[in-house]
DNA sequence: CCGAACGTGGATTGATCAGTCCACATTGTG
DNA sequence: CACAATGTGGACTGATCAATCCACGTTCGG
């Protein structure tokens, strides 16, 4: 399971950990998300994280286990962002369009890395069928979501109803990941912000 | 650049090689587009080609020059393609979804590679400004005749002229580049073709 | 106040990698 | 026939990597 183990609760003997767990790992998600797991070295993520190399096969593991962490608490933050607001109250096509207002704004901050989903699926994907699954059900997962709300869009007469509405959540899935490779390839966010902006005006019927 | 360097034409003292040129830089290729660059090590390079270490040396130079003739023959032969069938004469919205059916077939015979273009974008973009360069020009390339052709498209009266060519060509570029993300992620080619075939109807007007 | 348990960091290890060295085989030339 | 030039393959090298070992410092329980 890539979930986050849930922090222990029984108080132990012993001092505590010197440094903050969630904000080591934001730390390696960062150089991972950027540059690609095998590209990140494990003192470079040590340095990032400002932990000592021991510390951090204490806390997580080995390289993998930070890895998969990190993927993680990025699908869960990301996930959850974009589900809630798909399944908000509203009109079901405004709400696809916020969502596309998300990535536009992953697209700002985080030009130059891409979409680590995307990113794991072509670097890991096929090497690593646990990875691989993994991402699939991610994907899996977004798609379904895309296509209820596509579904209430063509119920609430936003949406030609001659569409699929699986088709579609299949074509926001991939161009959204087109539109991250697209941002990290130009390393600036107007391309990708462009792409989703025609897209939605296709979707829209114009 | 990028571009194959002409074979000698002056005859020379010696042995032929033992091995074709091309045949080892076609096992290469196939090697770097599903596996990636770092992932794919010189001895299994060296299987697949079928030569020995020192011919690879001496023939290729080294594996990052390996990598970059391998990548220069994809661009040439899949763009050549591409622009080819863009350019051609007859309705231009046709010719577009001719060249979604090249990228369905590439699909078929290589669900579980992606697109190299957008792999190495990934993989190398963030660390190899050259190599990030050269794939800045190949999309922009490929863009500017999507461009071209949405162009004649709308003076032909067969795209809403409201649309910008410019955007709807990064919006292939991008779409494309998921279809083939999601295709190695499935490892199957159906839901790339069915994203291709949804972006079909909707440059139609649905 | 002492000892056990834990966190920490520097030194080390074993494996793997790209790339090189060198001896040998093969071919064309004088 | 012999020499020179080139292609080839196995052994080797130096660097780099993730991971481990071990000594030290700190903290809590009895």
């Amino acid at each position: 399971m890539l979930a986050t183990v849930a922090a222990m609760a029984i108080t132990r003997p012993g001092p505590d950990k010197q440094f903050d767990r969630d904000q080591a790992l934001g730390a390696a998600l960062g150089l991972f998300w950027k540059q690609g797991y095998e590209a990140t070295g494990i003192s470079e993520l040590l340095d990032a994280m400002g932990i000592g190399r021991q510390s951090m096969y204490n806390t997580f593991g080995n390289k993998r286990a930070l890895f998969l962490e990190a993927l993680g608490s990025y699908l869960d933050r990301l996930g959850g962002r974009v589900f809630a607001q798909l399944r908000a109250p509203g009109s079901p096509l405004d709400n696809v369009e916020k969502v596309f207002g998300i990535w536009e704004e992953m697209a700002d901050e985080h030009c130059d890395s891409g979409c680590l989903l995307g990113n794991t699926v072509l670097e890991l994907g096929p090497r690593d069928p646990e990875i691989a699954t993994a991402m699939q059900t991610a994907i899996g997962a977004l798609r379904r979501e895309f296509a209820n709300v596509f579904q209430r869009a063509q119920e609430a007469g936003e949406l030609n109803s001659e569409l699929d509405p699986e088709d579609l959540a299949h074509l926001v899935a991939a161009t959204g990941q087109g539109a991250a490779l697209l941002t990290k390839a130009y390393g600036s966010p107007e391309v990708g912000k462009s792409v989703l902006r025609s897209l939605s005006k296709l979707l829209r019927g114009t």
